[in-house]
RNA sequence: GGCGAGAUAGCUCAGUCGGUUAGAGCGAUGGCUUCAUAAGCCAUAGGUCCCCGGUUCAAGUCCGGGUCUCGCUACCA
């Protein structure tokens, strides 16, 4: 019986690049887990989108000078083209802004109507920072002080980086915005807030515990421990771009917190797909059947919201809507063995990727590394074996000789079957156990496991052909030859449907030099397929050309020189959307309020020589440092542990703030401050006095 | 220092509920083969499952302690 499944790969939000971390976490398993439910008859309905709203984009869409709309229209483009590029075929790939998505504002507001009506929402009045001079409320995590918890001088409004504590933002002392530096005040505001731990104890525990238990684990674990310290949210907040509140509810400059109305995205693109197909009524036939499977593609760090959240919304409508059947999510995906960064230079520029392999190529590789259980890494060794020694060599290569064998010396004829021997039985139940060990593995999000058990399958075909020797019999039996090129070509096709939902360029390719004019389904693969009679084989070319040692080396160089000189090379396929603005943010530091002359020589600064250096004892990044300033010699920490060597320093020129109060840091009296500048790799590095300046001389 | 993850063959990683002799791929070495993209097939070598202790008839697996690695984070006047 064909089920219904809904799937999803997680929103990307539309305020930069996405890389392969993204596509490895959440587009690629989707794309293939889809290709494989289509071709078993299921009825597969796959959306995405690009999540458009948040104060992240207002302020980057100001940044940059542009409208709202035009902003995100800029990386909804840039996004899908990504995603084009490596062959993810959505239903539909919209975006949750009234001008991409006819349907979304008129859902999600739905889901607050509905959510009121089943009492899930309050409203609370509270205080919330205001910045005066930007005229707009400052969302939590724009604001900074001193923790009220621990004392920490640099917590976040939304959490305390040192205690680790869920904060108040107005209990910070010493308040501040992030974005100008102002200090905020306090401005009554109303929100509403979802009860998440009503729903929680009303449902959401339950239906955890009973329902996932065959859920990854990791998933399973971060779901548990967000359960306890669940408490309602606010789901509205003060913004000029967002869904605003229905009706009589309506605000002015009132939104729909992006949180809960993102991932309503799914289902209004969904709307919007089946609408545009003339089928409207299609849209709630899916969502609100509870016999539909609902798959969430993400990663890691969207596990809490799909698991939790969203589900707790699905259900508090009371609506019908079906709730997650399983959220797959993925690791992190790193290069090389660190994070990818795109201000360091630590990413892959598309320049070294875009047509220079096979999309297929690409696919598999990166489908032979996903973060299925871990944390993992692309490298480049590793793309070149999957290439060269799994899809040349071995899958590449069987298509290759066979084929190649025919037109040498069949003429291009391979004959029909003729009576089985025992081991062609065996090849072609060999595919047909492949098909059914490879589909449980895609069933089950072990998409690695797949790859494996496919090259496994290349590995008996190559294996019946070198037994078989049909170069052999070509002479002492052309009959047998003719039954092995045959047997060899039912198996390169059932090897075409089994790559297929991975490989499914090449997969077509193959099927049609084989003259397989029909889309497979699942239930093709083994046994016997090929249309009866002489099969003209069409000769094929190269499907996987050989990855170079010198293209490994010269990417790994490459990588190497962009990260110590990360200022060259746009923001490319592989740059982490979350660092796209990071690059710049440098530049954008806002200037600190003006000072007066006055102020500026109230600073003493000299310069200086650091005699002595050595690691503090209890802080990874601190230098304790001696620095002779003519007139005397200081103790000075310095937070320069990840830039320099201690054993080096001794004779180094640096400028030095000589009139700052002394000051404890981790138990060791500071008697001063060295400038430095952060170096391209965020790390800082001292400034150097003027050349020939002596020691104490004061800079102005 | 805090939080989290991890440590299994030269490399990348599987290893289910605790259960026989711990596996795969790549790499290495040797042999076979010549249809094929310098491809294929076979065989062999390679292990203190990080260490110590505990539970158990039985521990790579469970528990406690330790070491090391990685990530986040703190200390950056």
């Amino acid at each position: 019986m064909t089920e219904k499944i809904i799937v999803t790969s997680a929103l990307p939000y539309a305020n930069g690049p996405i890389h392969f971390g993204h596509i490895v976490g959440a587009y690629l398993p989707a794309d293939i887990f889809v290709r494989y439910q289509r071709m078993r008859g299921e009825d597969v309905h796959f959306v995405c989108g690009t999540d458009e709203h948040g104060v992240a984009i207002t302020l980057k869409a100001e940044q940059a000078g542009q409208s709202y709309p035009d902003y995100v229209d800029h990386w909804h483009r840039e996004i899908g083209r990504i995603l084009d590029s490596i062959g993810i075929e959505f239903d539909l790939f919209s975006g949750t802004a009234a001008h991409h998505n006819p349907f979304h504002a008129e859902l999600a507001q739905g889901f607050f109507l509905d959510l009121m009506r089943n009492g899930y929402l309050e409203q609370r009045t509270e205080e919330q920072f205001y910045s005066a001079t930007l005229g707009r409320f400052l969302p939590d995590r724009y604001v900074e002080g001193t923790c009220y918890k621990c004392n920490s001088p640099n917590a976040r409004g939304d959490e305390c980086p040192s205690c680790g504590s869920w904060l108040d933002a107005k209990q910070l002392i010493d308040p501040r915005s992030t974005l100008d530096g102002s200090t905020p005040v306090l401005r009554e505001t109303r929100h509403w807030y979802l009860k998440l731990d009503q729903i929680r104890d009303e449902w959401l525990a339950e239906w955890f515990t009973a329902k996932t238990a065959e859920w990854k684990v990791n998933v399973r674990h971060f779901v548990a421990s967000a359960l306890d310290d669940l408490r309602a949210r606010p789901i509205t907040r003060d913004l000029p771009w967002g869904v605003p509140l229905p009706g009589e509810f309506a605000e002015a400059g009132k939104v729909l917190y992006v949180w809960f109305e993102a991932p309503i995205g799914y289902l209004s693109i969904s709307k919007q797909y089946w609408n545009g197909q003339g089928q409207p009524e299609r849209f709630e036939q899916l969502w609100k059947d509870p016999a539909t499977k609902l798959y969430h593609f993400l990663g890691k760090d969207n596990i809490t919201f799909h698991a939790v959240v969203f589900p707790a919304m699905l259900w508090g409508t009371k609506a019908g809507w079906v709730v997650p059947t399983n959220v797959p999510a993925n690791e992190f995906f790193n290069l090389e063995g660190k994070k990818f960064n795109t201000s360091k230079g630590w990413y892959i520029p598309e320049s070294s990727i875009s047509g220079r392999f096979p999309v297929d190529g690409l696919r598999y590789a990166l489908a032979t590394m996903m973060p299925e259980t871990a944390d993992s890494d692309w490298s480049w060794r590793e793309f070149q074996a999957r290439i060269n020694d799994d899809l040349a060599d071995n899958l590449g290569n069987f298509v290759a000789r066979t084929l190649r064998f025919a037109e040498r010396f069949l003429d291009g004829a391979i004959p029909d079957l003729g009576p089985l021997l025992p081991q062609d039985r065996e090849l072609l139940d060999a595919g047909a156990a492949a098909a059914e060990e490879i589909g449980a593995h895609l069933a089950s999000f072990s998409f690695r496991k797949a790859c494996a058990r496919l090259m496994a399958f290349g590995n008996t075909c190559n294996k019946y052909y070198d037994t078989e020797q049909p170069w052999a019999t070509r002479k002492t039996d052309p009959a047998r030859c003719g039954q092995t090129l045959r047997v060899c070509a039912e198996a390169i096709r059932t090897l075409a449907i089994l790559a297929r939902p991975i490989l499914p360029d090449t997969s077509g390719k193959i099927l049609e030099a084989l003259g397989v004019t029909a889309p497979p389904t699942w239930a093709d693969a083994g046994g016997v397929g090929l249309p009866a009679g002489p099969l003209r084989a069409e000769p094929l070319p190269v499907l996987f050309p050989k990855v170079a040692d010198q293209l490994v080396a010269e990417e790994l160089a490459k990588l190497e020189k962009m990260a110590a000189e990360p200022t060259e090379g746009a923001p490319a396929v592989a740059s982490p959307a979350t660092e796209a603005g990071a690059a710049g943010d440098a530049a954008q530091e806002p200037i600190a309020p003006e000072i007066g002359f006055d102020q500026f020589t109230a600073v003493d600064l000299r310069a200086g020589t650091i005699v002595a250096a050595a690691r503090h004892p209890k802080a990874d990044r601190l230098l304790v440092l001696q620095v002779d300033l003519g007139f005397e010699q200081r103790t000075i920490v310095a937070g320069v542990a990840q830039s320099y060597d201690p054993a080096t320093l001794t004779g180094t020129r640096v400028v030095a703030v000589v009139n700052l109060a002394p000051r404890s840091l981790r138990g060791v009296e500071s008697q001063g401050m060295l400038l430095a500048t952060d170096g391209p790799d965020g790390k800082p590095r001292f400034v150097a006095p003027g050349e020939g300046a002596p020691n104490g001389t004061r800079v102005r």
